[in-house]
DNA sequence: TATAGTTTTTAGGCAAGCCTAAAAATAATT
DNA sequence: AATTATTTTTAGGCTTGCCTAAAAACTATA
């Protein structure tokens, strides 16, 4: 059996490895899970006696292939839920991250087959991030943020790289959405700040937003 | 802040108290929840502690007026999840009760108000049960089992008393449900088994079986 | 390369929720 | 009423997952 917080600790070496593609440390996950660093080697350590992990002292850890696939299993049911939640139970996109976080750990595959059945099998949860299938293959999308464009440049809103309710709730005022087509208009040298158009109006978006939210490319 | 553990405790006590209307004893919990009478013990102080409880030594514990609001709001949603199972998941009555046991202790108000939308404010559950509304209010439906009818009396199927899959499953297999009406055709007096009428065909059934299923009354 | 700084691990502790064994209180029976 | 049986509580321990403080190992810098 595995534990909630056992569950937890894989998903945050899951994903920054995803990221760095390196063995992550101890520090790192320590502060993701606001959690000591003390605590975290404990628990790498029994993660290991399970399997579950690669470790060794002073050298980070990653995820064996069967930490792997429980990890993968995790974030497949988070994503799962969160589109649940926003298309069936009305949630906004900024609200579903808490609840999901609960109900990624109750555990019945039936009621996550079932869940994905009744969403009609989404490849993409609210966010923009891939939902792996049931055995665990990703629908991976290349993007980039708006923050690497040229001016003149066009793309289709993909997602966002932050889950964090004041910055959704902003995107929302301002009507900007996933599948929003967008321009870059102009780019300030001074703050790198950026003019955008979209659905025939302009805005200006500071560096930290224009950082956060993605676009396809190819 | 609540632990899983504490809420079943009252689960637990409220149900209990429900049936006897008396203090509900340490061992009763003890076997309930399948753990010893010493850890029953510990857990009553510390919710006497918390005020969820009233309890003097040697004398079995009930919950106070704050103890039964959260108890009921933990059946509340317990019922719910199982009702959402059932008409959206297309789960059966007999596979409900585990993943719903999970499902009872997600934190999230909101969640639950939605599902209760969802599912267009139900008053019953897939057993028959009443679902308690936001305030904690019953919808009581006085019903008796089969059990207790006589020979040529007809009743409507109400709920069923036990949550037992095998049960449940045969149920199932006998294509009784709830709304199904029945006749009472004869009792036998060796085991006090019954033969019962229902969609124009006959069944005999074991006194076991006709005392867990609940018909109307009144 | 020695030293200072940072990261990681070890050691020892704590709360929650469980356990068994023994003691105390209550209930049942003679 | 006294004894026996049952129930409940107390006492002391265990595991999980966290903590702080100190030691050990790595890394960076003079």
């Amino acid at each position: 059996m595995i534990t909630r917080s056992e569950e937890n600790y894989l998903k945050t070496i899951f994903s920054v490895f995803m990221q760095t593609q390196n063995n992550v440390s101890t520090n790192d996950i320590a502060n993701l899970l606001d959690t000591s660093p003390a605590s975290v080697t404990e628990m790498i350590k029994k993660l290991q006696d399970k399997n579950l992990v690669i470790y060794e002292k002073y050298n980070g850890v990653r995820l064996s292939n069967e930490g792997e696939t429980k990890a993968i299993a995790i974030i497949r049911k988070h994503r799962l839920w969160e589109t649940f939640l926003v298309r069936k139970l009305d949630f906004s996109w900024s609200e579903v991250h808490d609840v999901a976080e609960q109900l990624e750990h109750i555990k019945s595959e039936k009621l996550i087959d079932k869940l994905d059945q009744l969403l009609n099998y989404p490849k993409f949860d609210p966010h923009g991030d891939p939902i792996p299938s049931k055995n665990g293959v990703f629908n991976y999308q290349e993007r980039i943020s708006i923050f690497e464009m040229d001016v003149n440049e066009e793309g289709i809103i993909m997602g966002v790289s932050l889950d964090n309710k004041d910055f959704l709730d902003y995107l929302t005022k301002l009507k900007i959405s996933i599948g929003t087509r967008i321009k870059v208009i102009e780019i300030i040298k001074f703050d790198q700040s950026m003019k955008i158009e979209f659905d025939s109006k302009t805005e200006h978006i500071s560096k930290e937003i224009a950082e956060n939210i993605l676009i396809k490319i190819n």
